[in-house]
DNA sequence: AAAGTCCGCAACCGCGGTCTA
DNA sequence: CTAGACCGCGGTTGCGGACTT
């Protein structure tokens, strides 16, 4: 398909944007509002192209942009989201009210990926001590084999164990993904502790109401999970969508997490896959 | 103080997806 | 069904300020 280039008009401005012309967008915008962005320049006087108003706007101009640094949650967050998501930086700013993909990705790049060196170190200990830890604990745990597609979801009281047990993860549904998103960790790292999700959950939520959805976040990060995106996505607007509606606890964090992770799909609102 | 280098951020570019006539 | 128009996304660029020599 042959497309037009966005500026193929002569004498269309470039470059940084004045104050006269931020103040012309501001306000033609909260007239009209941006409908249609390739129109708007003209109509609005301005001689840009619509992408340019576009980025502008959303990027900078917008009432609801967030200016100034970003917190030390707001970093984890993209740590976190980055480690599930990738490069999904309008994926990741959705999760980040106020913060546009734009400045993610600026601050991905300027920042926190020269910390993923020490970032991967760290992760790659606590695999190492996972692996462990199973095999230590493994012979005297009860096991809880997940054989999927699962219809009803699976607690912790269901499968009548103590926060010790281990569950295997080797059946992971597959089906539920295109292959090549396939997680691989699920083949090498194949038991997973629960007593080191518990005490994720408890170290992380023992001052304040639980966010099951970060914690999601924060323990497959720090064990090491790359969930597939797509089922990434869809779980963590899930699990967050859930968390906030349902005030949880830590106990509920616990099962909500199983009913998440290994009931995946049977929860309602969570999409198929 | 001047020149050179580095770094952060805003903006641009090109592509793919979606919508519509 | 197809082609054109538009939108949104991710990668990249380049300017300007901060820092170093």
């Amino acid at each position: 398909m042959v497309r037009a280039p966005c500026c193929e008009k002569m004498g269309l401005k470039k470059g940084p944007w004045t104050q006269e012309e931020d103040q012309i967008l501001i306000s033609y915008i909260q007239q009209h509002g941006h409908s249609n962005w390739r129109a708007l320049p003209k109509q609005a006087g301005l001689l840009r192209c619509g992408k340019s108003c576009r980025l502008r706007w959303t990027n900078y101009l917008r009432p609801d942009v967030k200016r100034g640094n970003f917190s030390k949650e707001e970093e984890e967050t993209i740590i976190n989201l980055h480690e599930l998501l990738g490069n999904r930086w309008s994926a990741i700013a959705a999760r980040l009210p106020g913060r546009t993909d734009n400045e993610i990705k600026n601050v991905w790049h300027t920042h926190l990926k020269k910390r993923l060196k020490s970032y991967q170190i760290s992760k790659g200990q606590s695999l190492t001590l996972l692996k462990e830890h199973d095999s230590h604990d493994a012979s005297e745990s009860k096991s809880m084999d997940l054989s999927f597609p699962i219809q009803t979801p699976v607690s912790p009281q269901d499968s009548s164990s103590e926060h010790s047990s281990v569950i295997n993860l080797t059946a992971f549904p597959t089906n539920m993904v295109p292959k090549d998103e396939q997680m691989d960790v699920f083949e090498t790292f194949s038991q997973i502790d629960e007593s080191l999700l518990f005490d994720e959950l408890s170290t992380e939520n023992s001052n304040s109401d639980s966010n099951v959805g970060s914690d999601f976040l924060g323990i497959t990060g720090k064990l090491g999970f790359q969930l597939p995106s797509s089922q990434a996505i869809a779980t963590t607007t899930c699990s967050m969508e859930h968390a906030n509606e349902s005030n949880l606890n830590i106990d509920d964090g616990v099962d909500f997490w199983y009913n998440l992770f290994i009931g995946a799909g049977s929860l309602p609102g969570l999409p198929e896959f």
